[in-house]
DNA sequence: AATTGTTCCAACCGCGTCTGG
DNA sequence: GCCAGACGCGGTTGGAACAAT
């Protein structure tokens, strides 16, 4: 019952791109817009896969990109994101223009992890690292419950980051995270990540699902314009208390991400 | 200078979801 | 309602670049 492959692989290129693809696919999007990307390769006269295709124009070709280093606010962001939402890297990606998933992903993995260890901090669970008995957060009970989730965390969804402003009340990166496993062994049970999040209902949401919109979309991002339902994460299950699929009489919205909590999973 | 180890990131892969017939 | 095709996402990998020895 195995899908079929994407594309036909024994006539397409794979690894690292030309210069000449990215100038062929460059300049189809540009004449034509995105979308259809399983026929644009074949319009366009390269011997890529369309998936290749729409990865190298979003991760790196589109001209909206912010290149270069993320700054400590962009870090505390993600972290604040990363805890609220977990690996939805898309989403995160939506709150930072000009970045992409691929790229936050990656810079978490490499960078963030890394900060948040060294603030004794599990990056999994954004608690404290336990070192006691050898069990580290991940393995305790959770900060929160799964369902429901403390209503008054996040007043609204859909939301709007509006402010940057973090504020941990773990020990600064000046400790060097080598108090971890005293800081942790009383720490209350919902200390240390203060989600500081100003959320905005006001944020704009499509008119009409993404599927729908014009081939060629000028936005930075499809998730800029995506709304985001968060109250199934919150506990509230569909058709129960969540009325953001009636809130608009535009028409209907599409929330993907609405999903039950997994097992020991919180937000 | 050569070798080995580490880091980083672009790209691939498989799967879930959506959509149209 | 079902199915197949297409899209989008998240996890993983390959290899280039860099650092350490």
């Amino acid at each position: 019952m195995g899908r079929s492959p994407c594309c036909e692989k024994a006539h397409t290129n794979k690894g690292a791109w030309t210069k000449e693809e990215d100038q062929r696919l460059i300049g189809y999007i540009k004449a034509h817009g995105e979308g259809c990307w399983r026929s644009l390769p074949k319009a366009a006269g390269l011997l890529r896969c369309g998936k290749s295709c729409r990865l190298r124009w979003m991760n790196y070709l589109r001209p909206d990109l912010k290149r270069g280093n993320f700054t400590d606010d962009d870090d505390e962001l993600i972290i604040k994101l990363h805890a609220l939402l977990g690996n939805k890297w898309s989403l995160i990606a939506g709150q930072l223009p000009g970045r992409t998933d691929n790229e936050i992903k990656n810079y978490w993995n490499t960078h963030i992890k890394r900060k948040l260890l060294n603030r004794g901090m599990d990056p999994h669970t954004h608690r404290p690292i336990s070192t006691a008995s050898g069990l580290t957060a991940s393995t305790t009970a959770p900060v929160f419950p799964s369902s429901p989730a403390p209503a008054s965390r996040l007043a609204s969804a859909p939301f709007a980051f509006q402010s940057s402003t973090v504020s941990f009340a773990r020990p600064s990166p000046s400790d060097d995270g080598h108090s971890s496993s005293g800081g942790s062994s009383d720490a209350p049970r919902c200390p240390d990540l203060n989600l500081d999040l100003d959320l905005d209902l006001s944020m704009s949401l499509p008119s009409s699902p993404p599927k729908t919109a014009p081939p060629a979309k000028s936005t930075p991002t499809s998730h800029q314009q995506q709304g985001i339902c968060l109250c199934y994460h919150l506990g509230v299950r569909d058709g129960e208390a969540c009325t953001c699929k009636t809130a608009s009489p535009a028409g209907p919205r599409v929330f993907r991400f609405l999903r039950p909590l997994e097992e020991g999973q919180y937000i």
